[in-house]
Order: C-alpha cells, then structure tokens, then sequence
DNA sequence: AGACTGTGTTACCGCAAGTAACATGCATGT
DNA sequence: ACATGCATGTTACTTGCGGTAACACAGTCT
C-alpha cells in the first residue's frame, strides 16, 4: 500500500466531504452558528446519519469548518505580517487586513468568534473552556513567532514574544468586535488609532489639567 | 402609591430573587455554562417554572448572574485605576487586579466570558453576536471613561480614547485568558510584559540581525 | 452467486427549554 | 365571616434538538 496514493474512494470521499462542508457553510452564514444539523444536512440535500458519520458530532463538523476559515484568514494575515516595508506599516497593514476581513464577512467572523453553541450536556465534542476561541489563539501563536524571529527582545525575549503576541491580538479583537458593532469610525481610523496605542502614545500624553494622569 | 417605598411582596420577592440566583449561582460554578434550568431549580429547592417567572427565560437568569459578578469585577477594577500612584503603577495595579480575579475564581470567569451556552433554536434569550461578551463592552466603556477624563489626547481624544479602551481591555482579556491555561509565567511577569508593551517597547525595540524589523 | 463496503434512509431515544393548567397559602374589601 | 384576588408552587405536557440503531441498496472483489 502507498500512503501517499489515494485510492478513488478516498478522494470521493474527500470531496463529499468538502461539500458537506461548504453547504454547512451556507447554512451557518445564513442561520448564524445555532443552525442545526437537520437544517445543514437539508442544504446538503441528504440526511442527519450521514454528517455523523463525516464528523462524529456536532462540534466534529463546527471544528472543521472553522478550520477552513481560519486557515484563510491567517494565510491573508501572514502576508500581511511579511509584506516589504517598515514595522509601522506593517502593523497598520496587518491591522487592515484582519479588519477588512471582518467587515466584508461578518457572519464568518461571528461564527468563528463564537463557535461554542449547542452545548447540550451530552455535548462533549467542542470543549469550551479548555479553548475558547480556536482562531483567537492560533492568530496569537503564529504573531508570537513573527514578533520573536523579527525582534531583538533580549533576555527572556521569548516568553515576552508570546505575551505580546497574545495581547496584540486580543486587543485587534476587542476593538474590532466593538467597532463592527457601533462603527464609531472609518477603519483607517482604527487600525491608526490602535497602531499609536502599540506605539506607546498611551505613555507619552500628557495628564488632564486639574488631576492626575491615569 | 410612594414609588420609592416597597411593598413587603416587593422586598419578599426581591429577596427569592437573590436567593435564587445564589442557587444558580452554586450549580452554574460546579456544573458549568451549561447547567440545566432543572438543575438550578433543584438546587433551589423549587421546580422550573418558577426560575422562569422570574428570569423570564435562561438568558435572563444568566444575563442576571453575569450582572452580579461583573459589577463586583468592575468595583474592583475601578479601585484599581483610582489608587494614589502614578500611571504605570495604576496600570500595572489595574491588570494585576483583573489576572488575580480571574486566577482565583476561573469557573466565574469561564461563566462570564462564554456565556452562550446551550443556544437552542428556540432560545432567543441571549443573543448571541449582538454582544458576544457584555463583560468586556462594559470594561471597555469604563476605561475608555478614566482614560478619557484623565488624559490629554488633544482633538479626537474622546474617540481615542474609546478604542483605546476596548483595545487594552481585549489586550488583557487574550493575554490572560492565554495565561491562565498555560501559565507560562507568574502573574508578577505578565503584568510586567503587558505594561511594557503599552509603554511602547515594541516600536523602540531593535530589529534581529540578518532580517527587516517587524 | 455471495460477502463486503460505502452510502443512504426511516424511526427512534434522551434530554433540555419553555408552557399550560391546576393547587394552595395569605392578605384584603365588604 | 366569607369571597376575591394574587403570589407561589406544582405536575404534566409540547417542541425541537443532538445523536444513534436498524435497515436498504448500490458496486466491487473472490
């Protein structure tokens, strides 16, 4: 046997499995991440049994799905991150790129934002809680790595590297979900108001006349 | 009829309220998000529909006890950001007082940040994507408020300030709900690395030798 | 032909949210 | 004293989901 060959069964297989994937796809962009597996498998065009048997369960199915996405949204943000120019326009770029993401579809943003739903006790396929938000902590992983390989941190750079990483896309995050929902201004906007915050502006102000600084 | 003065139905029934949510309380931290309203009512000591009377559906019971444990979160932040000391070290209280919350009671914190649990078709108490964690909306507001007060952000300040606000509270929201599942570092570190880097250290640190800088 | 495998179905279980419909203690108005 | 209301509590039910067992039918290999 040839691991590497593919029997026809497997690629059928495979390719079932890929549009089982993109009608649940539909589904979920027009249900939002309640739908349920009746519905997908209508869209589908066949029945329950037969998404069990791809998946295993609900979060099985939810989980590969919000891999599709999160392996698109992340390939945009490396290029971003590696695009030639200077640290600053990179971020800006990077900040943009997430940014606009979200904002031309929202409803993937939401799902994958809040993919923990259907959490019925028998429920055991998503584990919330151990990781709350898949996309969120890969985003920050793969920002660790760049910050740690581009930047000269001195000791412990490293383990400064992750925190960052982290932080940096938690706050990404945090702005975004607020601003896609209030739209309190432009994106270049925001992405330049968060690119001063990572540049220390929140140091350098100056106190309010009449107390102290915060 | 005195608007401010309470009938004892009103104090009783105040009171069963409280109660109740106690109860909620007791099987929500043990049991998770997830915790049936069966369950909560056994705990209680009643039966279901009056859990229902009261809250109306789970996502006012759980909108109810988020409430509770939010505003004594918040007391306590606010505590924080208005002690007697200079910038950095409000800051640096500030996170060291929302990591040590988080690290003493993470079933609470669990609780408030992923609050969507058990989403039914037919459960539209919650509303999920509208405000996907109310707890980090109103921690943003209330920074963007003490950030706004108390710097000089010159014209667009109030609007800085906003995004500021939800950008660092997102900040530390990642970095420690990161933290707290792989405690990576002591909580002394992360509050240090956090602070360093709204104090500007990634736009001043050096670039790695043999690469273009971040 | 007959066994095996992949794909599909119907029909069902268990369980949780939410809802009548009915019972009961207790204060009040006449 | 007695009926009226009202809050508080119950049992029993409906609906709708996730998940599964059991069965049915194609093609393929020996």
């Amino acid at each position: 046997m040839d691991t590497t060959q593919r029997t026809d069964q497997q690629r059928s297989a495979d390719r079932r499995r890929r549009e089982l994937l993109e009608a649940a796809d539909r589904v979920v962009l027009r249900d939002g991440p309640q739908a349920s597996m009746n519905a997908i498998a209508a869209e589908a065009g066949i029945t329950k049994p037969i998404l069990y048997r791809h998946f295993g369960d609900k979060g099985g199915l939810y989980a590969a799905l919000a891999m599709r996405h999160t392996d698109a949204l992340l390939d945009s943000l490396r290029a971003a991150l590696d695009a030639p120019a200077d640290r600053r326009e990179r971020v800006e770029a990077t900040l943009d790129t997430y940014l606009t993401a979200i904002e031309l579809r929202p409803q993937v943003y939401r799902f994958l934002m809040h993919p923990a739903e259907g959490g019925q006790p028998g429920d055991q396929g998503f584990d919330v809680g151990k990781h709350s938000a898949p996309l969120l902590r890969r985003m920050g992983e793969e920002l660790a790595q760049v910050i740690e390989e581009r930047l000269d941190l001195g000791p412990g750079g490293q383990q400064l590297a992750r925190v960052w990483g982290h932080g940096i896309v938690g706050m990404m995050h945090a702005a975004g979900d607020w601003w896609l929902g209030e739209r309190p201004c432009s994106r270049a906007e925001l992405v330049r108001s968060l690119a001063d915050l990572l540049w220390g502006r929140l140091a350098a102000a100056g106190d309010r006349v009449g107390g102290p600084g915060f």
